[in-house]
DNA sequence: TTGTAAGCGTTATCAA
DNA sequence: TTGATAACGCTTACAA
């Protein structure tokens, strides 16, 4: 009926679309599809002239692979899930873009999913991962327990961050808290203080024990009995930490100094010392945990523990890289650093 | 040479992985694979008793379908692209929450990725999700040229939030930032504020632009002159603030109150101020511009606009699913709300 | 070193 | 209403 002449076989060499396909390469460069495959992926050696000619047509075309077509194919997404607890959080929210940065280098992409520090929704998380075929999982702290979470992720490569656990292609590492907690508390008993109270973070977390345990070595190592009403557990929240001050105020106990489990209770713990007109630092000495953003500009700045959450997340994400690479992961957290700021001074007299 | 029974034809009904394909769904359910295809996406209607042998079938085997052979046999991988500019950004890590969640009651996955406020990097962002095949894409904010982002986005469902453009399959909307400004301003004036000093955000923000708007549409309402002076351009950083405000003093023009373009560096003039012992609310009533959590805990408390970035999440969510559906979108972004706490006071005399 | 051809797990087209 | 059958764009045996 048209006056078109068929075509000859086939002629994928233009669509409509502006999408361009590794055969459209293939064929321009005039080799076959595995060939430009192969040099993609670096999967075979291929004689210099072809992979010039491919190279030449590749940028000549702007082609960029397909992932999806990859990861159907060869089962490689080029994603990695991470799962985070809240996403919007402070604290983790320097990791994600660590994770971003590093992944981004190598070519891989983030897959962000909350597990809202919830059981179910941290299995769920997964799952979902699970099923959008990513490479591999980083999972930052969370609840779910271990062995259900080396289960589900059997066999693909994981990293855990804040938690310990062994398990085949499975890496895990952590801040170390305790030493943090530790250096807090050795601060305060160096700037003389003698009854430090101690806001403790939600237990459930590993971060929380482990720094309760960092305070309470610090004050036996230097011989300060510990009164367990100096102790009041709280959440790790701003409110909780507003809360638990108020708590420990009502208890009559005495106490110069404050250390709060992280910086967001800390800055809680603030309002609640200055509505009972009781200044920083000057009646009370106070340090906090994390270094986050915001803890140079409370009132007034805060002394706390440093721990670089960026590079605890371009750690994670070296250990994945290495993982897929087929290397052994060797994650080397950065230490905790004591930065003093204005809420803490010597105690006088 | 083995003495196993050659497999009659195909076997598909068992894998060494525990991954379930749709065709092992259609083949226990005695129905063909097409068919089960029908009733997963409701293309085409098919009798209850065959729908109902399916189901059975999806949820005895646990079959979950494959997001990755969909989005290359479909082309629709069911996950949306969001540009945030810093993914670990306390203000708009508010919004990605919303989208996330919002996203997820529909069965899609977002992408995120950084364009960190630079150009160059958000053209790069926009060409990872397009090459991964996204659905959609979410724009926040950012600094692509509109026509670029048009052109980029090309046909694709497109919400961009805090800008507005126009384009087809586009849709857009944003805070009223001007109204909020003028709400913060108006509030000042009301406390009997007359020299009331603006520090404004990085003016290659369109939000930063707006606010200044409104703080200058309140001043001429209430018909007070502004004095240029009295203005000093930041960077919405809580260094930024603190480093505006210090200018400010310098400069030794006298005013009452200040109203920041957002909480951040409301938190960094504080400091500023209480270097200079001048104390909020006594010598100088302040205002800030967002509302992020720590606002409750700064010293003391923050006036400040609440812009609920979780519900504009949700929102932009809602409008992406919409267009998705091919409805129209009609996302209501909510108006700005001033929250008045202990920051600002009363000028006496 | 290179090419051919068979998947990968869905959806879409076309007959029946 | 259903079922073959052909894509989708790439990887990967297997052959050459």
């Amino acid at each position: 009926m048209n006056n078109k002449t068929p075509p000859a076989k086939k002629a994928p060499s233009s669509r409509p679309d502006g999408v361009v396909t590794l055969e459209q390469v293939a064929e321009l460069a005039g080799v076959s599809p595995s060939t430009v495959s192969r040099i993609l992926n670096g999967t075979a050696s291929v004689s210099e002239a072809k992979k010039e000619a491919v190279q030449a047509a590749i940028r000549e075309l702007g082609f960029r692979p397909n992932p999806v077509a990859r990861g159907l194919a060869g089962g490689k997404t080029m994603s990695i899930g991470v799962v985070t607890q809240i996403i919007s959080s402070p604290f983790y929210g320097e990791a994600l873009l660590g994770i971003e940065r590093e992944l981004e280098r190598a070519g891989y992409v983030p897959l962000f999913v909350s597990g809202n520090w919830h059981e179910d929704d941290e299995r769920k998380a997964i799952e979902a991962l699970l099923s959008r075929r990513v490479d591999g999982i980083i999972v930052l702290a969370g609840r779910l327990p271990d062995e259900q979470l080396v289960n589900l992720a059997g066999g693909l490569p994981t990293v855990v961050v804040g938690r310990q656990l062994q398990g085949p292609k499975l890496y895990s590492f952590g801040f170390d808290n305790r030493l943090g907690a530790r250096l807090a508390t050795q601060h305060l008993i160096d700037q003389g203080h003698r009854r430090i109270a101690f806001v403790a973070g939600d237990l459930l977390h590993d971060d929380a024990v482990e720094r309760q345990a960092g305070y309470l070595d610090a004050m036996a190592a230097a011989g300060l009995g510990v009164d367990p009403e100096l102790i009041v557990q709280s959440d790790f929240t701003a409110a909780g930490g507003m809360l638990a001050v108020s708590r420990l105020l009502e208890r009559q106990v005495s106490f110069t100094a404050l250390f709060l489990s992280n910086d967001e209770m800390a800055m809680g713990a603030c309002l609640a010392l200055h509505r009972r007109n009781l200044r920083v630092p000057d009646d009370v000495s106070m340090v906090g945990f994390d270094d986050v953003i915001m803890a140079r500009y409370t009132m007034p700045p805060l002394t706390t523990v440093r721990q670089s959450v960026y590079e605890i997340g371009t750690e994670a994400a070296t250990a994945m890289l290495a993982m897929l690479r087929g290397d052994k992961p060797d994650a080397r957290p950065p230490g905790p650093e004591l930065i003093v700021r204005e809420s803490t001074r010597r105690l006088l007299r």
